[in-house]
DNA sequence: TTGCTCCTCACGTCACGTGAGGTGGC
DNA sequence: TTGCTCCTCACGTCACGTGAGGTGGC
């Protein structure tokens, strides 16, 4: 019954090929490569979710765009998870500091500390991927 | 008379094809797609610096061992870069804490915020590139 | 049945690395 | 002169993308 849509976010393989313009052979490349891995029905179809399709944007970005092979996006993408992860390391640190600091305002208000709350949010750095969209 | 070194880490392209067992002409290649830089002589014969070679160990480790393409690596090398900037930032800051914290402590010992002081330095991130070394 | 899916095999093109060939300066 | 350097041009190989061909399930 399903024809190329399934509930919600989730498509089959011509349905993505379209979408992007992209060779269905180049997905199943992809994939064997290690880049992508959508999940499959019952039937062994593969099924591509919006969180594979953002992943597959990324890639479509650098190899289209940027001419980078396989290897080097397999290496890109865990780089970029890495400066996720430590963005978000960074920020829990930030967010930690700042209720700490506030708690001393707060127990002994002398106001010298004030200087170190309202440092901005790390906004310090920018998105995680080398550049991140044209179209 | 200077044949292949010069002066305090400084060589010219066929001592540094020696020493990493690979051809000139990739060298040359490798300065004209934008990821080496080597200084040149009055004469405009190249003089890779040290630093100039710590970062060919790092292409050649992604183009021989990973199979990335230049591209890629040039890409890598920017996020490379990106992330020490984001762990100097990371440890400036974590300084900048730790000081001020210290700071507190002496103005008002009152015992609470000891668990922040011990904060392990950020080890928390590992090496700035993906596979660091082999041989 | 139709229209999708799966898979494997094979081809064309292009980037990368290497080589040849000719030049010039210490 | 020798042995390096510079450069451009060109070739072989391989990865990537695409296509064909045959299969199977909703």
């Amino acid at each position: 019954m399903p024809t190329k849509r399934r509930s919600k976010g989730a498509y089959m393989i011509s349905a993505v090929a379209e979408m992007y313009e992209i060779h269905p052979q180049t997905l199943r490349l992809y994939e064997r490569e290690g880049l992508l891995k959508p999940s499959r029905t019952e039937g062994n179809t593969r099924l591509y979710t919006d969180e594979d399709l953002e992943r597959l944007e990324f890639i479509l970005n650098l190899a289209r765009d940027l001419g980078v092979n396989i290897s080097g996006i397999a290496i890109i993408l865990q780089m970029r998870q890495r400066m996720e992860e430590m963005n978000r390391q960074m920020q829990s640190f930030v967010d930690y500091v700042r209720s700490e600091m506030l708690q001393h305002m707060q127990s002994s208000p002398i106001g010298n500390e004030a200087a170190i709350v309202p440092l901005r949010k790390p906004t310090v750095f920018g998105p995680a991927t080398p550049r991140e969209r044209k179209r």
